[in-house]
DNA sequence: CTTAAAAGTTTAAGTCCACTAAAATTATTC
DNA sequence: GAATAATTTTAGTGGACTTAAACTTTTAAG
């Protein structure tokens, strides 16, 4: 098997995504069609239809894409971390935001997680849970990995940690896509303002300190 | 002012608002048309989208109108809180989502918040925004109050801590939301690991028994 | 090398529904 | 009884999604 006829089809899907993320960061989402689509990728829209089901589908298969490049990256990161356990973990926080923002735009992004939210059990929608829960692995591994040069993480449990660490680190990732007049400084800042204090690192004053500068 | 025209204007308000969720628990939000809500609530369809704008804004608005009530009832907790800082906390997180699915179920809180990420910052939108921060700075009060009575809570930034335990109790939420194999008590055990995690009263041990509960 | 079956794509025709615009209608207010 | 506010009727657009039949190309078998 894996014939000409596979390679075509697989040649067909390329121009489709290609064309998609296209078109979603020329024209935005929803001013995109299906035959928009279609057109540039030289195929018919029912085709898409084929492949990916639903509008949704396409969007969400777009991101499943960089989802492989993102693991490696973070497994970089893993391999030579940086000595101090906070900035290892705020480091974690900023290579996903940094390759998220590269790949796509907020807009983007904001229907990416509606359509994972609302189609999360369909075959597409499943990808997104998976990427969390890998990223959420390997936080727990590095962390483990920390252990042994920090002291700073005693005997906490790195499941945990990381379930708790990763949850603050989206939840100031989300409130970045929704909110269009956040800046992405002031979710760095506040990312790390909530990752210190998790890991016991912040007092009032300093808080106090890092609010004000946004 | 205020005759009888506004009388007339606020009881189809109702009227719509009370059609619309009637239909959206029976029949689920995507198979409820803007036509079928109009019927029931004796208006024309145009007329709902004279006052809500879009499907969207008749959902959010009929959350906006559970707001109130959950407002209430955590200011009635944080006038008698639990003893316990940690169950106080969790009795915070336990009194939103119990208010949440009495009024709504899952498959329309997964439209709610898709609809609030997409619609974040019209009109409608705001709505969901605004429950967050009012619950965080409730939170961060809450907190204030049970320095006194609990050490557990030293010298620690409220403000920093109620972001931290709202938005874990929220990824939790969310998670719920989405994930319909997710049963309400795994939901509820998480939570407490999770908020025990981030106020210090976990150990790897009793982490580990925790997650071997669900 | 021919040809029949299989896989995949396209064409065509259509459904459904959110949403819009404007004119006509009805009731309220003053 | 004129002005005003609000709703309804009507007619429409656009786009996601569906279905089935026609068509094209690859594949595999003789």
């Amino acid at each position: 098997m894996s014939g000409l006829r596979e390679l075509q089809k697989e040649s067909r899907r390329k121009n489709i995504l290609a064309s998609a993320r296209e078109h979603f960061r020329e024209r935005g989402y929803d001013a995109t069609s299906i035959e928009n689509i279609a057109e540039t990728a030289e195929v018919s829209a029912v085709t898409i239809y084929n492949h990916y089901r639903t509008k949704g589908g396409v969007l969400l298969t777009l991101v499943t894409e960089s989802d492989a490049l993102l693991i490696e990256k973070i497994k970089k990161l893993i391999a030579s971390p940086p000595s101090d356990p906070l900035d290892a973990v705020c480091a974690f926080s900023d290579t996903i935001n940094k390759h998220a923002f590269s790949y796509l735009n907020r807009e983007i992004w904001r229907h990416v997680i509606a359509t994972s939210i609302l189609e999360g059990n369909s075959e597409f929608g499943q990808v997104y849970k998976k990427l969390d829960a890998e990223l959420i692995r390997l936080l727990a591994s590095f962390l483990e990995g920390l252990k042994d040069s920090a002291d700073v993480i005693k005997s906490c449990d790195c499941r945990t940690a990381a379930d708790v660490l990763y949850n603050v680190h989206n939840a100031r990732f989300l409130e970045y896509i929704i909110d269009r007049t956040r800046t992405a400084s002031q979710r760095d800042i506040l990312t790390r303002r909530d990752l210190a204090f998790v890991m016991g690192r912040v007092d009032g004053v300093e808080a106090a300190r890092l609010l004000s500068a946004c």
